[in-house]
DNA sequence: GGGATTCTGTTATAAATTTCACAAGTTAGG
DNA sequence: CCTAACTTGTGAAATTTATAACAGAATCCC
């Protein structure tokens, strides 16, 4: 059992992201061992916040010590299971597709694209970062030899659609949706959005309206 | 003054990216009024999730009659303060800045790249998307002559804090950071973190864990 | 060895956010 | 003109999330 705890918030599980992140900066650094302050201040989060994230999981320090810091990572890592490579579906290789590829840190952090699918006939058979492009009808068979997980789709948003679709019928758990689309899926499989407007968005108000608040 | 209310939940910002983006579906489907009701179960929200968040820029709607589209979109438009275009500023022309360089929908949308920055003197002087690559250097002119408030930074991440040091001496307003590494600056600076593997790791974690929930 | 110090895990408290419920405004039809 | 059917905007209630406070555990230093 990996949870302590029922529900996880979401907020939960991106702070913990950037927990992962920090300590590793820590780590590079020769640091062993942290407390919750240090962390906290470093990820701009209060420290009880740090404490109250990990309790969700498990008991991952020492009193009146801190928390390793590599075991800290390898614990959050278990808890959020990523303790393991996850076998990825790349769905539209254009633009932001191949700069997904192109992409080392993927395969390092344990999400390995192990297919690259697009209908243009044109890039089929395109080799891209070592990835043979292939027609996304064969995504059926290729999910299932390939054991792959987790389907992203960066095609246009008017085929986001289509692509999930592709996507659920071939056996996929869950999606990646980069392209501006909201989709229907069915609720076993698990969907993330990521809209880059959002932060834009999110910049342009703040910039234009905070001037006298905070 | 563009807001009713003092404090705006960083969520609402969020949902209201995604209400514009549902709206616009349904004006390109010909969908001229459209109810709480309607939205809500198109972004998977509650509906009177949808009027509270609305509610805190101004009335928008009429009772017995719901929204009309168009007027909509303009109103959270405005809400937001993308109802003007705003000068942004790229810096690191690697894999995923060019994608963004690319990316048509960006100027579309009010996000004009107007300076793409880099520091390899390999990159510099090369034209991409029509946009000459400049020596990361010149930023401070650059911001001034061209009026960018928003920087992006697309650098290593152990460059970030570097690139946004360039940014912040420049003049900019807001920064949003691409790149997976925290940096401080001024707090009168507006700044988001993009980091794609909040995405993976949710997905990852609720597809490995909520097999029995849900 | 013991007292001071540090720091976690957890309970209690506070704050923020979401959902509910309904008065009030709108339209349509007879 | 009046009733029935809708739908918004909003205060109140419920829920969720974040912060504070502190008991319990570990270390250090004399
Ligand atoms: N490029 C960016 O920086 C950027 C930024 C934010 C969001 N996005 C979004 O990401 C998505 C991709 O953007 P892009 O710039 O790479 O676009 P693109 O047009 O360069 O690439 C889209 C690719 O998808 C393929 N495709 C279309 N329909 C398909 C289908 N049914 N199955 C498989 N492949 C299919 C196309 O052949 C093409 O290769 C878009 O939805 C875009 O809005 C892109
Ligand atoms: N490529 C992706 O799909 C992807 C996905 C998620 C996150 N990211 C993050 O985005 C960032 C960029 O990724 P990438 O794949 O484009 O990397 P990249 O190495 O292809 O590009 C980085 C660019 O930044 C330039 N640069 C370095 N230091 C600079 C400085 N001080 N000023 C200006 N330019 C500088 C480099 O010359 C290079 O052109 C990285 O931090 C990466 O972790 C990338």
């Amino acid at each position: 059992m990996a949870v302590k705890s029922e529900h996880i918030p979401k907020a939960t599980i991106a702070r913990l992201a950037t927990y992962i992140q920090v300590l590793s900066e820590f780590k590079r650094e020769g640091t062993d061992v942290v407390s919750s302050e240090r962390l906290a201040e470093a990820c701009s989060v209060n420290s009880s916040q740090i404490r109250k994230d990990l309790a969700y999981f498990g008991e991952f320090g020492v009193r009146g010590v801190g928390y390793y810091v590599q075991d800290l990572i390898t614990s959050i890592k278990r808890s959020l299971g990523i303790d393991r490579a996850w076998n990825c579906a790349l769905v539209g290789v254009g633009n932001l597709g191949r700069a997904l590829l192109r992409h080392r840190e993927f395969s390092r952090k344990g999400f390995i694209i192990r297919g690259a699918f697009d209908c243009d006939p044109y890039k089929i058979g395109e080799v891209v970062e070592g990835m043979e492009i292939v027609c996304s009808r064969q995504l059926p068979a290729k999910v299932k030899e390939l054991s792959l997980e987790i389907g992203v789709i960066t095609t246009p948003p008017e085929r986001a659609q289509r692509a999930a679709n592709y996507l659920v019928g071939a056996g996929i758990k869950g999606i990646i949706n980069f392209a501006p689309a909201r989709i229907a899926v069915p609720k076993h499989i698990h969907l993330e959005y990521v809209d880059f407007f959002h932060y834009f968005y999110a910049a342009a108000f703040h910039i234009r309206f905070d001037d006298n608040r905070d």
